[in-house]
Order: C-alpha cells, then sequence, then structure tokens
DNA sequence: TAACCGTGGAA
DNA sequence: TTTCCAAGGTT
C-alpha cells in the first residue's frame, strides 16, 4: 500500500527534471494536466452539462471497447429517441438493436435497456449516486461505475479504463503498456495520484483519459506534445519496449463464432420482419458453426423465434419483448 | 482466470 | 493482407 506521502515523492521524483523552477511536487503534475485538458479537451456533446447523468452513462456503455467516432453520431440520434430511462425502457430490444447499428457488442444495447428499466422503477428515474446502486445495474462495471460518478456527478472515484493504465503505467511505472489484466497496484497508484477534491479529481480523471486517447496513444505517442513529457518515467527510462510482449493474445476473428453470430445479427437487423432458416443461410452457412451461433444469440435474448399460428417456427427476428 | 462477446479503421 | 486496438463486462 502506496501511503500518499510516498506517493507524492514518486511524483517529486518525477518533476525534479522538470528543470522549471519551483517545480518538484505532485501539484504541478496537476497543473499540467489540467491545463493541458483545458486547452485541448475535444467538444464531445455528453461533456456537455446538458447531457445529464443519463447521457453520461449511455455514452460510457456505447464507447465501451468502441472508437469515439463510431459512438458519436449514434448517441446523438439515441438520446432523441430515447431521452429519458424510462422512455429506453419502454422501447422493444428490436428497436434498441437496430438503433445499436453497427457499434458492436450488441448484449450491451440490451443490457442498457434493461438498466433503463432498473433505473425508471428502483431510482425514480435517476442515474444513481451510490457505487452499489450503479455496480448493481446490467452491464455497468467498475469502470463505468466510476466514470459515471466522476463525468456526471462530478464526485471522487477512481477511473481506469485503457487510456489511464497505459498513461500511468509510461508516467509513473517507466513501463511501455500496462500488464494485461488489471493489478491492484494499478489502483493504489491511481488512488494515490487522485486529488482530492470531488471536482478537481473529476477533471483529473478526464484529463488522464484524453491524454491517452490523444496524445499518449498506444502505438505511437506523440510524446513532443505531451504536457508532462518532462516527468515521464517511461522517456526518461528511454521508452522501453513492451515488457508484457507475446503474453497479449490477439482474439482472432475471420471464420470465428462471434463472425458468425455478426452477420447473422445484421440480416435480422436490416430485416423488416422474421426470415426463414433458408433465408439467414445467406448470411453464414448452414453448419455445425451456424447452429452454435444462432443457438447462442437465442440464448443471450439478441434473436426470438417466430412461432406460427399451428406452432410450427415461422423463422427467426429480433426479439420484440 | 481466461475465454467470450462485434465492428471497422489504421498501420 | 494481417495485425492491432478502441472510455469493458460477464461468466
Amino acid at each position: 500500500m502506496t501511503t500518499p506521502v510516498e506517493l507524492r515523492d514518486v511524483a517529486a521524483q518525477g518533476a525534479a527534471g522538470a528543470g522549471r523552477a519551483g517545480s518538484g511536487s505532485a501539484h504541478d503534475l496537476h497543473l499540467a494536466l489540467l491545463d493541458w485538458f483545458a486547452a485541448n479537451a475535444r467538444d464531445l456533446p455528453w461533456r456537455d452539462p446538458a447531457a445529464g447523468a443519463w447521457g453520461v452513462l449511455v455514452s460510457e456503455i456505447m464507447l465501451q471497447q468502441t472508437p469515439v467516432a463510431r459512438v458519436e453520431p449514434r448517441w446523438r440520434d439515441w438520446m432523441l429517441r430515447w431521452p429519458t430511462p424510462a422512455d429506453l425502457a419502454a422501447a422493444t430490444p428490436a428497436d434498441v438493436l437496430r438503433a445499436w447499428d453497427r457499434l458492436g457488442y450488441p448484449r450491451r444495447a440490451l443490457r442498457l435497456r434493461e438498466a433503463a428499466g432498473v433505473i425508471a422503477r428502483e431510482h425514480a428515474g435517476r442515474v444513481p449516486t451510490a457505487m452499489a446502486a450503479l455496480l448493481a445495474l446490467p452491464g455497468v462495471g467498475s469502470y463505468t461505475a466510476a466514470a459515471v460518478t466522476a463525468f456526471a456527478h462530478r464526485r471522487r472515484a477512481v477511473v481506469l479504463d485503457t487510456n489511464v493504465r497505459r498513461v500511468l503505467a509510461r508516467l509513473i511505472g517507466g513501463q511501455a503498456l500496462p500488464p494485461p489484466s488489471l493489478l491492484a497496484a494499478e489502483s493504489e497508484r491511481a488512488l494515490d495520484l487522485l486529488p482530492d477534491g470531488d471536482e478537481d479529481s473529476a477533471r483529473w480523471n478526464a484529463a488522464l483519459m484524453e491524454l491517452g486517447a490523444l496524445v499518449c496513444t498506444a502505438r505511437a505517442p506523440s510524446c513532443p506534445a505531451c504536457p508532462v513529457r518532462s516527468v515521464c518515467a517511461w522517456r526518461r527510462a528511454g521508452a522501453p519496449a513492451d515488457s508484457h510482449a507475446g503474453k497479449r493474445r490477439t482474439q482472432a476473428w475471420h471464420g470465428t463464432d462471434r463472425q458468425a453470430r455478426g452477420r447473422l445479427l445484421a440480416a435480422l437487423r436490416a430485416a423488416p420482419g422474421p426470415l426463414t432458416p433458408a433465408e439467414l443461410a445467406a448470411a453464414w452457412e448452414p453448419g455445425p458453426q451456424f447452429d452454435r451461433a444462432l443457438a447462442g444469440l437465442l440464448a443471450d435474448g439478441l434473436v426470438a423465434a417466430e412461432t406460427g399460428p399451428e406452432g410450427g417456427s415461422e423463422g427467426y427476428a429480433l426479439p420484440l419483448t
């Protein structure tokens, strides 16, 4: 467990190389990054206070593993159509899945709709502020709960996404990239660096994320443009290569069940009504993998079997309930 | 813990 | 063309 005093030492050691008169404190590190953020933050719609906590929650779910550029138009449409949790909760899964379009991981869309129902029924239509209540929402994990706490409620929380993990791994840890799985030491380090005040800590979280997204990127960081380059442990160490290289498995895609599921669901999104198995066969060749993918989609509630008047199957469609 | 869950742009 | 990666969560 790193104490705040030890943290200040760490930050001071980094700042000592800054060469600026009066530098050498965590305070300077915070100022440098917060100033940079004030001048360079993107004008994203969910950062507008008018977006509200619901708008922030929607954005956070959509942004899970999905680039900002792809999310923005879908978020705008979504908020116009379902401006409150109750609105979304009243929508059909089919409508929600079509509005989700091709953001990917469509189970997120169903969970967001379920979360909207919980918020509408159990929280009087307001996004909860208690961490336990946030974590109880479908599709909300440690990152999203912290992000909503910080960015919507403007309260102190440790926000650790892929950007923050990478920035801190470099800035403090001297590593090219964070370890494959989140370690307790990373959370402790992030907590130690978090400013005490609610609003300051919220800005700090956003600034770290923005730095990771715009400057301290995974592949080709723009170190000359970095406001904290002079205190970066990774840079001072000579920007060594990723020590975890080789332990990161890249997920296969071509020919996988996931690709099959994606094709089948894309066909059903585009269809006005149920599709027969023969029609679905245009999206993916029939066989064991087709069967497995369809069964998985049914089990996940992403697809429903349509039953005819005689009880026989008429085909498959996006769920209406 | 590790595997699973979509999609598409950039290098 | 292949690989990497993007504001993770669930099981």
